[in-house]
DNA sequence: ATGCTAGGGGTGTTCA
DNA sequence: TGAACACCCCTAG
């Protein structure tokens, strides 16, 4: 026996453990104690620098000087304060558990015998179901583990008969009998061994998508025999049935259609008999011989067990190393916080019910010295041991005793479960299956696939699976931003690759590595808040209800195997036989045999599209600032199964898949009785209107409804899941017509709305998939809603369920592009937020930095200010930003961005191109664990040579832990953050603004405004050009602007050129049939010499707007100057020292755009004749064009070179700047 | 092992 | 040499 033993034994199995009660009693509203080694390593943290600043000010701390960005003050609570609040067990009796075997039957069986129990998970083995779950233990009056073996669940096949025998390849005239498919059915499981079995002739009816096989109602064998029986091969077929449906059928799948269990309830069992077989870890054990005695209660059964019974949850944290020399990940500290006794139900935190928790610590090589003293004379002690297997073996033991019904973890399943295993494995650890509720003798570790299964029994709620991703609302669903997120809570990340130096025992103190551990052992507690924040658990509880699946497979699958489940529930009620399982091996055959089908089912990479979906409208682009009304279908895919009553059994399909374009089937006739799917999704939609209609209740308690909250959530998640589900080629009820012919109808809708909303004379400027945004063009919100009334009477009126419904009013919205757009929704109470879909700030890839750019300059365009003062605020925004970034004043943090992993990082073809490749792989060549779908972080530095990179080089990415290790040499690369991330984010909001231009943005930025001149791009020129401008005159339009003087050659004087008078103020103009003709000494003017003065004038008004004047408009100040940009728009009081007045440019970039505007106008011979057609000037006006048509267009010509007409027409300062520097010269 | 399609925006390669 | 295309990632619905 080894020392390791002699730690684990030395705690006693039902000591009521010291660590339980060594967590005090929070101390109400006491400020939270924060140790002076905690403070100065809080010093890294920059978030959490700033909350102490805040709550604690006479903390000595390093303070760096405040930046000029605005930062959201974060009210957070730092995790050291957290961990003190913790509750213990109230009193001993509660810590008395109750050990294996000690659960005497009589104290769990009911008086006639059967048995209550509460399924939570199974196992099955050789068609064997071991049910596990929770019995009341009458003697302790505590629920308790049980597990139930249910044997003799038969195998239910269905075979077809043919028709005619099939010999030598093709069909005979020979009718087939019942004894014919009964014989050589007979001959056929002979041959594979099945000794037992009986068979029968039944009715059933198939609709589904396999068109070899009958549709409708017709005979079928049915074949039943035992699972210890061999399986008969899928596609099996013979000379008298053409199918046999069912063979690879799992028990569990027949167990709950046949008992109709759906999902976690109490089950009554007749005839349990206690077992000694010892399959489980479970505190007592029973069988049942037939599972026809298991049944749920009824619903109106009173004397049934309706609540779910209390779980004991039990969150895992443990903390590995890489031994880099053996290549194998070794567990350091493992920590468990436990809950006994959750009701799951209850929403209360966890931090307000008792827990209990155990933290083990084994040293790398050795401990630094006093560690295992403070290990025990700590206030929270932990264990500390001398080794890994006796880390683990402390763990099992743990497992063992508290026996969890819920496992919690975040990134368990990826990472964390299966470095365990592999240790628990090595090490031959004790008993390792108590891992688990089942004991087991081999140890199997499965390197492809998942190892849930080696945890059955016990629920796995792990916070980076996919249900929970689902669930919690994140960009990386790093603990460290859902704490903080959540939880409001700092969570101090540690550097990996600096784990060994907590480890250093050549250290004086073990207080560094007690931190560490206590890092550890607060991520249990975090782990469980965070489930229990986003309910988890009830979730998942009521979709498994719903579907009729398992519980774990909603915790850890996908959505498409519930949907498996509640349609395998309906259409079994309904006697269908319905399509197998089929394994990727399987399809492919079948496609084989088919012939040289191109489509490979298994493809798990997202392919083409198969069919089409939701119709996009093209938005009208810009910033609308009259009430936009936001029409949307409520849930309208759902509601089109239903209105059109599409279904298996309803839809006829087209028999050929082998057309060239899939044909969209017909929806049925009206006729037609309801399909399965509709009415399952009217069942859906008319619990969840019920519930929603309790939820009225006013006197109903929280915890009533947030339970109605969820039921109602699971509800429109199981109706919403449907449709997706038929398009998913891995589903056995996929149907790409059915969901082909789903989406065609949207489309359909969407443009019949659309079309209905036109011919009311209401302008649809946007629309996706389920939406159109009407313009009200009204600008009250009374006005706004009663034309979104008439408009979705009217659409409603059309449809028999769909309902269109008003789902925002937006008081301004900015349309930048499909799928992109930014507004200011308003409500009844006249309460504005704004609402951003799509933009860069709401990407993942975009660094805080480039988020606060974004949201600060969107602010200014939403602000429904004068275009003048928001073009100046973006300047001298972007002006400030660019040169506090360039000062090293803002945090690593705000440089992050995040890129997930499509695949595991090696498998990139072009990995050099990706920078979270690089960075992925650098991270795996230094031994931490990255794979597919992990979020890496990365930061963009220069290169080596110090010098920008013109774009996100890959190589040149690295992961924050590489800039904050001390002594790195890396520096962000400022320039590549302000263009990439900064200025085309912005580019992209100002696009149709008029008065900013891309080089006057870059150059706010300090970037070389050459490189972003108007792009030439024609495409531009399609796109409409909405502003508030361009709805008004042009007499309004040009009103400031200066007129255009032209000196006469011949007498030397000057006169104004007024154009065309193509708005026929007055009758005189200057612009004869001759030409240009001096309106002093009526001598010609040559064009040239008009378009040469023209030229001469623009480049004055340039260049006063490049000089970039300033105007102070305080009290006697005026003063003019050119500095600007640093202290914002405050008058620097040159003139006078006090003053308090703001300064304005003196010429804005709109008062240029627009004078150049004014010049073309004057010119613009088809302006002139469109805004004269039809009036008494027009025959006029048509000669003028035509006599001086040369001379006009010349003019114009000069004015676009200026206004790049065939970029944004805006000014192009790409030549501009040549310019300028001439004149300088 | 796995819901769907539409669409923008980035990078890199290919082909006329 | 530039557009056309493929691929990757992320988001909207
Ligand atoms: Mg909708
Ligand atoms: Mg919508």
């Amino acid at each position: 026996m080894d020392v390791d033993e002699v730690v684990v034994k030395s705690e006693p199995v039902d000591d009521d453990d010291e660590d339980e009660f060594a967590i005090k009693k929070p101390v109400a509203k006491q400020a939270p104690r924060v140790p002076a080694a905690a403070a100065r390593r809080r010093v890294v943290n920059a978030t959490a620098v700033k909350h102490e600043v805040k709550r604690e000010p006479d903390v000595d701390i390093e303070i760096k000087p405040a930046t000029r960005i605005e930062r959201k003050p974060v009210d957070r609570t730092h995790w050291q304060a957290v961990q003190e609040t913790l509750v213990a067990p109230k009193s001993d009796l509660d810590a008395v558990r109750v050990p294996q075997g000690s659960t005497k039957s009589e104290n769990v069986l009911e008086a006639d015998g059967s048995l209550r129990i509460f399924w939570l998970d199974f196992l099955e083995q050789e068609g064997v179901i071991h049910l596990v779950g929770k019995v009341l233990d009458r003697a302790s009056g505590k629920y308790v583990s049980a597990c139930v073996s249910i044997n003799g669940i038969q195998r239910n096949l269905f075979v077809k008969p043919r028709p005619t025998r099939f010999s030598g390849g093709r069909e005979t005239d020979i009718e087939v009998t019942k004894a014919d498919v009964y014989q050589e059915f007979d001959n056929i499981r002979n041959k594979h061994g099945i000794e037992e079995w009986r068979a029968k002739f039944v009715n059933r009816k198939y609709a589904f998508e396999d068109h070899t096989v009958e549709h409708g109602d017709s005979e079928w064998m049915k074949v039943v025999y035992p699972f210890d029986q061999p399986e008969i091969p899928v596609g099996t077929s013979g000379a008298t049935f053409s199918h046999v449906f069912g063979a690879n059928t799992s028990a569990f799948e027949l167990l709950v259609l046949k008992r109709r269990i759906m999902g976690p309830c109490w089950l009554d069992i007749k005839g349990a008999e206690v077992s000694t077989k010892a399959t489980s870890w479970c505190k007592i054990e029973f069988t049942v011989s037939d599972p026809k005695n298991v049944n749920p209660f009824k619903d109106d059964d009173e004397t049934a067990p309706k609540d779910t019974p209390p779980l004991t949850m039990m969150s895992i944290s443990l903390r590995t190393i890489v031994n880099h020399r053996e290549n194998k990940t070794e567990i350091l500290v493992a920590s468990v916080r436990t809950w006994e006794g959750v009701n799951i139900e209850d929403p209360t935190p966890p931090e307000k019910q008792p827990s209990s928790v155990t933290t083990i610590v084994r040293p790398i090589e050795k401990f630094p010295p006093g560690l295992e003293q403070r290990a025990r004379s700590e206030r929270s002690p932990f264990q500390a041991v001398k080794a890994e297997r006796a880390l683990l073996n402390s763990l099992l033991a743990t497992i063992g005793r508290l026996d969890p019904d819920v496992i919690v973890g975040h990134n368990f399943l990826g990472s964390g479960f299966e470095a365990l295993l592999y240790r628990l494995k090595e090490l031959k650890a004790d008993q390792w299956s108590r891992i688990g509720r089942f004991r087991r003798k081999g140890f199997t570790i499965s390197k492809a696939g998942s190892n849930v299964r080696l945890m059955a029994g016990r629920l796995v709620a792990d916070l980076s699976s996919d249900a929970a991703k689902g669930m919690i609302s994140s960009t990386t669903w790093s603990l460290t931003e859902m704490v903080g997120t959540h939880l409001k809570v700092t969570r101090e990340d540690v550097d990996p690759e600096d784990t060994h130096t907590f480890f250093d025992h050549t250290l004086s103190t073990p207080d560094k590595l007690i931190q560490f551990i206590r890092l550890c052992e607060i991520d249990a507690y975090f782990q469980m808040a965070i489930s229990s924040r986003v309910q988890m658990l009830p979730l998942t509880k009521q979709l498994t209800n719903l579907a009729g699946n398992s519980w774990n497979l909603t915790l850890n699958g996908g959505r498409a195997v519930r949907n498996e489940f509640i349609l395998l529930h309906e259409f079994h009620r309904l006697k269908y036989v319905c399509p197998d399982k089929m394994f990727n091996k399987q399809k492919i055959k079948i496609v084989n045999e088919q012939g040289e089908e191109e489509e490979v089912v298994a493809g798990h990479k997202r392919g083409k599209a198969k069919y089409a979906g939701g119709l996009v409208f093209e938005p009208k682009r810009g910033l609308w600032d009259t009430y936009i009304l936001v029409m949307d279908f409520n849930s309208l895919y759902p509601s089109i199964i239903q209105e059109y009553n599409i279904d298996f059994t309803t839809v006829e399909r087209e028999e050929d898949e082998n057309a060239e374009e899939e044909k969209i089937p017909d929806v049925p006739p009206s006729d037609m009785q309801q399909g399965i799917l509709p009415r399952l999704i009217a069942t859906l939609v008319n619990r969840r209107r019920q519930v929603k209609g309790l939820m009225k209740d006013k006197s109903a308690s929280p915890a009533k409804l947030s339970q109605w909250d969820i039921k109602q959530q699971a509800l429109k998640l199981t109706a919403n899941s449907m449709y997706g589900c038929l398009g998913f080629s891995g589903s056995r009820f996929a149907s790409r017509p059915l969901a082909a012919l789903t989406t065609f109808k949207g489309r359909e809708i969407l443009t019949h709305t659309r079309e209905l909303a036109e011919s009311l004379q209401l302008d649809v400027v946007y629309g996706d998939t389920d939406s159109v945004f009407v313009n009200s063009n009204v600008t009250t919100y009374p006005e706004a809603l009663k034309i979104a009334n008439e408009f979705k009477k009217l659409v409603n009126e059309r449809y028999k369920l769909l309902e269109i419904d008003l789902d925002a009013t937006f008081e301004r919205v900015l349309l930048l592009n499909k799928k992109k757009y930014a507004a200011v929704k308003i409500d009844e109470a006249g309460s504005r937020s704004t609402e951003v879909k799509g933009l860069d700030m709401k990407r993942r890839e975009f660094s805080k930095l480039s988020k606060d750019a974004s949201a600060t300059v969107l602010k200014e365009i939403l602000s429904g200010d004068a275009t003048e003062n928001v073009v100046n605020k973006i300047h001298e925004y972007l002006t400030s930003l660019g040169e506090t970034v360039r000062s090293g004043e803002v945090p690593i943090e705000d440089f992050i961005i995040f890129k997930r992993l499509g695949k595991n990082p090696e498998d990139y073809p072009d990995k050099k191109s990706q920078p979270h490749v690089q960075v992925a792989l650098r991270m795996k060549a230094k031994g931490t664990a990255v794979r597919a779908h992990d979020v890496i972080p990365y930061v963009l530095c220069l290169g080596l040579d110090g010098k920008t990179a013109r774009s996100a080089q890959a190589d040149r990415a690295y992961h924050p832990d590489d800039l904050r290790r001390s002594g790195s040499e890396l520096k962000v690369d400022y320039d590549l953050y302000l263009d990439s991330q900064v200025l085309q984010p912005v580019l992209r909001l100002c696009e149709s603004i008029e008065g900013t231009e891309r080089a006057r943005l870059a150059e706010c930025l300090g970037l070389d405004p050459a490189r972003y001149t108007s792009s030439s791009g024609n495409e531009m020129q399609e796109r409409a050009f909405f502003t508030f401008e361009s709805q008004i005159t042009d007499k309004e339009r040009f009103k400031d602007a200066s007129p255009l003087t032209v000196r006469c050659p011949s007498c030397e004087g000057t006169f104004t050129f007024d154009g065309m008078q193509a708005d026929g103020t007055d009758g005189v103009t200057v612009l004869r049939h001759k030409g240009v003709q001096c309106a002093l000494c009526d001598a010609p003017v040559h064009p040239a010499s008009v378009a040469i003065q023209m030229e001469t004038q623009i480049r004055s008004y340039i260049s006063k707007y490049y000089l970039g004047w300033t105007v102070c408009d305080g009290d006697g100040c005026n003063a003019r100057t050119r500095s600007m940009g640093v202290y914002g728009r405050r008058c620097l009081g040159f003139v006078k020292p006090d003053c308090k007045g703001t300064v304005h440019p003196e010429y804005t970039d709109l008062q240029l755009y627009n004078q150049l505007l004014y010049f073309r106008h004057l010119f613009d011979a088809d302006k002139a004749l469109s805004t004269t057609r039809g009036s008494a000037r027009f025959d006029e006006v048509r000669t003028l064009t035509q006599a001086n048509a040369k001379l006009l267009a010349d003019c114009v010509g000069v004015a676009d070179k200026y206004l790049d007409r065939n970029g944004r027409r805006y000014v192009d300062l790409g030549s501009l700047f040549g310019f300028m520097e001439r004149i300088r010269l």
